[in-house]
RNA sequence: GGCGCUAUCGUCUAGGGGUCAGGACGGAUGGUUCUCAGCCAUCAGACCGGGGUUCGAAUCCCCGUAGCGCUACCA
């Protein structure tokens, strides 16, 4: 089987859902997974392109057994299939420009008839042929669709079928002599011997074309299989204005591979019994083409999400310090002694392992450690609203700050500095002073991480430090002391 | 317009003549609790419509309808 992009752009979701299907059939048969660049279209093809879709198979650990081939470099042997077609008669010069047939398509179309090619050229006699090719005409190959009909057993869909009668006469080589998709494809696909043609449902309408070409060129048939399109929320095929569609944006937005597979694998695929979180050796044991849907399947981004945590959960520190390394260096809030053998490492996995369980994507790694790893940080105005205001009834800001100050002084004499220590000195703080531990708690957060939401407190307490903890409880009541910010 | 494909909760899906039509995401509610997340529990939520066939249809057949795809000297 093989997988054919275009490389006309990055790798999109679809495609990889496509090299996914092909890769897991793959595995799951003891076949061939050739990768081949279909870069035939020589204006819109690049090599940056062809980079960007590598990496994303890299990225999602699509390896393929051969290639990646470029079909540009086998243009001579589609050009010799089309001149065979040409001698044997199953295709014919065509003279017609663009121009010519736009117009009369725009004619056929004014007078609401189906319109396509009149076969105009094909009633030109050989002698006539010659004289205009010798004299230079411009013509395309046309292979001469013959009348009937044209069925297959669809691996995904079953028994599907055209009628020719349908068809127009496939173009096969362009006036400058290039061979066209449909050309290259099956003259690479009968080169290659490939087996199993696993595709989008968009070239549903090929396959016909292409089989009455590999019945032309006398080759046998191979199995199709149309895979349903991956839609957007609006059940339209998923295109950029649904956001994002390439599989690098994906990793950049922070998803795992591991979670883009699986979720990629369950667009359009399910092994049954409930099962959706699967690793790569499940899937390939358990994929069955017979068990690919029909019908078009929404990319749901919250789903990718949430296979995403769980995906996370399972990831020891270590793994996820690895994954967020740059990011955190951009960020500026990288240092040697937290880095890989630093003499904080340790305490540097223990936030990441409390942050964990929070986490859907791997930038909220770096958002929530700022914290823990930079004095840096500001108080966040939701949180100010909401826990720095003090009531007005117990004294305002000037009591919460009176407050503060008795929980720095207990925090201070708290020793050894752990999580249940500090819990029990504030809770017995806040009895002896008859107030809730609540009204300790909050204010407290915000103090050690500027946010309104943060893991348990006792936790973030103990790794903040004692220091750290006392100086930022000191910059708290200062702050409520000084006058309050116009907003308040 | 022509041709093709498709149709189960909002979404991903299981089920393919007899099921309380099951699960997951998302949603709601409750529990755990210092917040949020997590975790746990509970709830709401679907067989596109109409005809057949059959004792019995979500399931098989036909006809509609709707959605999508293709309709290039792109791939």
């Amino acid at each position: 089987m093989r997988f054919a992009p275009s490389p006309t752009g990055f790798l999109h979701v679809g495609g990889a859902r496509t090299a996914l299907f092909n890769w897991l059939f793959a595995r799951n048969s003891g076949g061939t997974f050739i990768l081949r660049i279909e870069d035939t279209d020589q204006q819109r093809s690049t090599e940056a392109s062809v980079a960007t879709i590598l990496d994303g198979l890299e990225w999602l650990a699509i390896t393929w057994d051969e290639g990646p081939f470029f079909q540009s470099r086998n243009v001579e042997a589609h050009r010799a299939l089309a001149l065979r077609f040409l001698e044997e008669k199953s295709a014919y010069h065509c003279f017609c420009t663009t121009d010519e047939l736009e117009a009369r398509r725009a004619a056929a179309e004014k007078d609401g008839v189906a319109w396509k090619y009149d076969r105009l050229c094909l009633r030109l006699a050989p002698d006539e042929v010659r004289k205009r090719l010798a004299e230079g005409h411009p013509a395309v190959v046309r292979f001469r669709v013959p009348d009937g009909t044209v069925a297959w057993d669809d691996l995904v869909h079953g028994p599907t079928s055209f009628e020719t009668a349908v068809l127009e006469d496939i173009v096969l080589l362009r006036s400058n002599g290039s061979p066209t998709y449909n050309l290259s494809c099956v003259s690479d696909d009968i080169v290659m011997r490939v087996t199993h043609v696993i595709r989008g449902d968009d070239h549903i309408s090929n396959t016909p074309k292409q089989i009455l070409l590999y019945r032309a060129a006398g080759a046998p048939l191979p199995c199709f299989g149309h895979l349903p399109l991956i839609l957007g929320t609006d059940k339209k095929r998923l295109s950029k204005r649904h956001g994002a569609v390439s599989v690098t944006e994906y990793r950049d937005k922070g998803y795992l591979p591991e979670a883009m597979f699986n979720f990629l694998a369950l667009l359009g695929w399910s092994p049954g019994e409930g099962r959706e979180k699967m690793s790569r050796d499940e899937m390939t044991a358990l994929f069955r083409l017979e068990h690919i849907n029909k019908k078009g399947a929404v990319f749901d981004e919250q789903k990718l999400e949430w296979l995403n945590s769980q995906y996370i959960n399972d990831l020891p520190p270590e793994r996820i310090v690895a994954l967020v390394r740059a990011e955190l260096q951009a960020a500026g809030l990288l240092s040697p002694d937290i880095d890989d053998g630093g003499p904080r490492r340790a305490w540097f996995l223990k936030v990441i392992e409390t942050l964990k369980a929070r986490s859907k994507r791997l930038p909220d790694f770096v958002r929530d450690a700022r914290p823990f790893l930079s004095d840096d940080f500001e108080y966040r105005p939701e949180a100010v609203e909401k826990h720095l205001k003090g009531d007005a009834a117990s004294g305002g800001r000037a009591a919460l700050a009176a407050r503060l100050a008795a929980l720095r002084a207990m925090l201070a004499t708290v020793e050894p500095f752990t999580e249940e220590a500090a819990e029990k000195a504030l809770r017995e703080l806040a009895e002896s002073r008859r107030e809730k531990a609540s009204d300790y708690i909050h204010p407290l957060r915000v103090a050690l991480v500027g946010t309104a939401v943060s893991p348990g407190i006792f936790a973030v307490l103990v790794l903040v430090g004692k220091e750290r903890a006392l100086r930022r409880l000191d910059r708290l009541i200062a702050f409520l002391q000084s006058p309050p910010a116009s907003a308040s």
